[in-house]
RNA sequence: GGUCCGGUAGUUCAACUGGUUAGAGCACCUGCCUGUCACGCAGGAAGUUGCGAGUUCGAGUCUCGUCCGGACCGCCA
């Protein structure tokens, strides 16, 4: 038996057709004479009915042996049912069986997926992972994938990319992540470094006049793992050489907008919005705004500087979010704010409440009537509201009042994930100072573009020179990160310094690349959208697993496979590996 | 590394302040059932309450340790 159509696809007008249809046992129903199959492949689901009145005695007993699981083949004709099911899309018609053929058994699975998904607990869907991906959510997740996929390489390749491989077995890098490391079995005591990125290889690849690469890779980062990270995930990675930013932001623009129309029938509307990063941070706290929803973060803190209340007269920074319909908020409740507020650190979490215009409770006492009329006037509420406030320093207060907004965008049900809000944040800052290890470190890479206007403040001045980086943000979530590259070798060399790298460092670790630049570097710029991430908020997926069809667990461990395992001491005496013992 | 939540039948969960024989849905097994479509009905089997100590007359429940999973903080250019 080899089957002519798959169970997704027969409708009404394949009546009296005779088919033969392959797949696993969905759901039976044995009704004592008549016996139901829900037959399942990856496509759907058909039924089929084994009639004792048209079929022999052998046939019904072996059907009636079958279970959930097994995978049988069935010959039979389409016919239209009396009653059509509405739950599926094949709902009009059945096959009406004649003969059926058991291809395997299968042994009672540990969950069920008769709903569309999985029913267990993600400990055990991961170890039983290839039971879990039958399920119909997880099926449409990896199809959605692959359709993601081709948009991408479609549209690309229609603009003139070109798709290049880049090495998985690196040079390790200073700065960023951890490396993942590979000991190099001809060189004891050496070691390759998998790619936190291609970032390197696809500047290289500018210089070597490809012009426009793209590449669906592989990125390895050996940290702790996320909701939204993984510790090997996939970037749509882009490079583009005569080019500037804006020329990134409309194909970026093009490829979202043809992803989403061509893997789910939206049009995302073009362009997205532009927001420099010192206003996302002012206005939202973050540098990834949600913008779904407004709750926008209010800084009041020139009129704070001359309160009575001495919490906000020493701050730094005072905003306040104000949320309509809060009001009433039990002192229990908004404890469990205050805690939420203290675990991003938080000394405390400072309200009040504004009732039929008229401010009561909580810090009410300290306000003067002109702090009052300046909220009012900013709260910019209908109605009542509780206002939640931040004094601290400007960081502490983005942190906290960043992360209520987006908690409260969430609990007032204002983040609808079939809404696709997208947004490019801007100009984000060139270095960022490393407290720890007092130093100042690149916030975005080493290989970003200074604003020209900036390139003389590097040296003494670095915490106002911007850069010509821009993140792509979508419902909350980093999307995306890119940059126009440095291709001057004196402006790189100014970069490497202001981060403290010797000469020794800089030869030893971007040697090859600055020689490459010495041989006519073009201008180059490029971006690169986290393709687990896009998948993650087009699903509406709470984690990054949910479109990944074999993810780590969250301590990095694989449940299918057990890895990673420890190797045998031959394994280890080749690489010339000692392992400490704890 | 830190804080918090969780681990009870194959599975998803329940078990009030510590107190009788640890329960239910689904799955599984047996029987009945000719239009079900999450079929139905009757019956049955199924438990080292993650693991190890401790408190107690008595521990799923309380304490400590440990392992596993998850969320958040740190970390993630």
């Amino acid at each position: 038996m080899k089957r002519t159509h798959n169970c997704g696809e027969l409708r009404k007008n394949d009546e009296n057709k005779n088919v033969t249809l392959s797949g696993w046992v969905h759901k039976y129903r044995n009704l004592g004479g008549l016996l139901f199959f829900d037959l399942r492949d990856r496509y759907g689901i058909t039924q089929v009915i084994f009639d004792p009145a048209k079929v022999s005695q052998d046939i019904i007993e072996l059907a009636s042996k079958c279970r959930n699981e097994f995978v049988v083949s069935i010959d039979g004709v389409v016919k239209v049912k009396p009653d059509a099911n509405r739950n599926l899309a094949t709902g009009e018609i059945e096959i009406d069986a004649n003969n059926i053929k058991i291809e395997n058994e299968s042994i009672t699975p540990p969950f069920n997926f008769l709903k569309g998904r999985s029913d267990a607990k993600e400990e055990l869907r991961l170890e039983y992972r290839y039971l879990d991906l039958r399920s119909e959510v997880m099926t449409r997740n990896l199809i959605l994938r692959h359709k993601v996929t081709m948009a991408t390489r479609n549209f690309l390749s229609e603009k003139g990319f070109l798709e290049i491989e880049t090495p998985t077995f690196t040079k390790s890098t200073p700065e960023g992540a951890r490396d993942y490391l590979v000991p190099a079995r001809l060189f004891p005591g050496s070691f390759y470094a998998l790619p936190q990125s291609p970032q390197i290889f696809k500047q290289l690849l500018m210089v070597s006049g490809m012009d426009k690469y793209f590449q669906i890779a592989r990125c390895y980062r050996d940290e702790d793992a996320r909701g939204d990270r993984q510790p090997e995930f996939t970037q749509i990675d882009i490079e583009a050489s005569f080019v500037d930013e804006n020329y990134i932001f409309s194909l970026t623009e093009g490829l979202m907008h043809q992803i989403f129309s061509e893997s789910m029938g939206i049009e995302i509307p073009v362009p997205f919005e532009r927001i420099p990063y010192s206003v996302s941070m002012e206005e939202y706290g973050v540098d990834k705004p949600d913008l779904r929803f407004g709750l926008k973060l209010k800084n009041i803190t020139d009129i704070t500087r001359n309160s009575e209340f001495g919490v906000f007269k020493n701050a730094e920074c005072v905003k306040f979010i104000a949320v309509e319909g809060k009001e009433d908020l039990s002192r229990k409740q908004i404890g469990k704010y205050e805690d939420y507020a203290k675990h991003l650190g938080a000394k405390g979490l400072a309200f009040v409440k504004l009732v039929d215009g008229k401010f009561e409770a909580g810090i009410e006492k300290f306000l003067t009537d002109d702090d009052k009329r300046t909220i009012i006037e900013l709260a910019e509420v209908n109605g009542n509201a509780m206002i939640f406030f931040g004094a601290d320093r400007t960081s502490t207060v983005n942190k906290v009042l960043g992360g209520l907004r987006n908690r409260f965008g969430n609990e007032l049900g204002l983040t609808d994930p079939k809404d696709f809000k997208f947004c490019w944040v801007t100009d984000f800052p060139m270095f960022e100072y490393n407290e720890e290890a007092d130093r100042w470190d690149a916030m975005h890479h080493m290989f970003t573009m200074p604003k020209e206007e900036d390139i003389d403040k590097i040296e003494n001045d670095p915490g106002n020179v911007l850069s010509k980086s821009y993140d792509l943000v979508l419902n909350g979530v980093e999307l995306a990160s890119g940059s126009v590259r440095i291709h001057d070798r004196d402006i790189q060399e100014k970069i490497f310094k202001r981060l403290d790298l010797t000469n020794e460092e800089i030869e030893d670790k971007f040697g090859f690349m600055l020689k490459a630049f010495k041989y006519g570097a073009p201008p180059h710029a490029g971006i690169a959208p986290g393709l687990d991430r896009l998948l993650q908020v087009m699903t509406g997926e709470e984690t990054i697993r949910e479109v990944i069809a074999f993810p780590k667990a969250k301590s990095l461990n694989c449940p299918l496979t057990k890895a990673p395992s420890e190797v045998s001491q031959d394994q280890l005496d080749e690489l010339n590996i000692s392992v400490k013992k704890k």
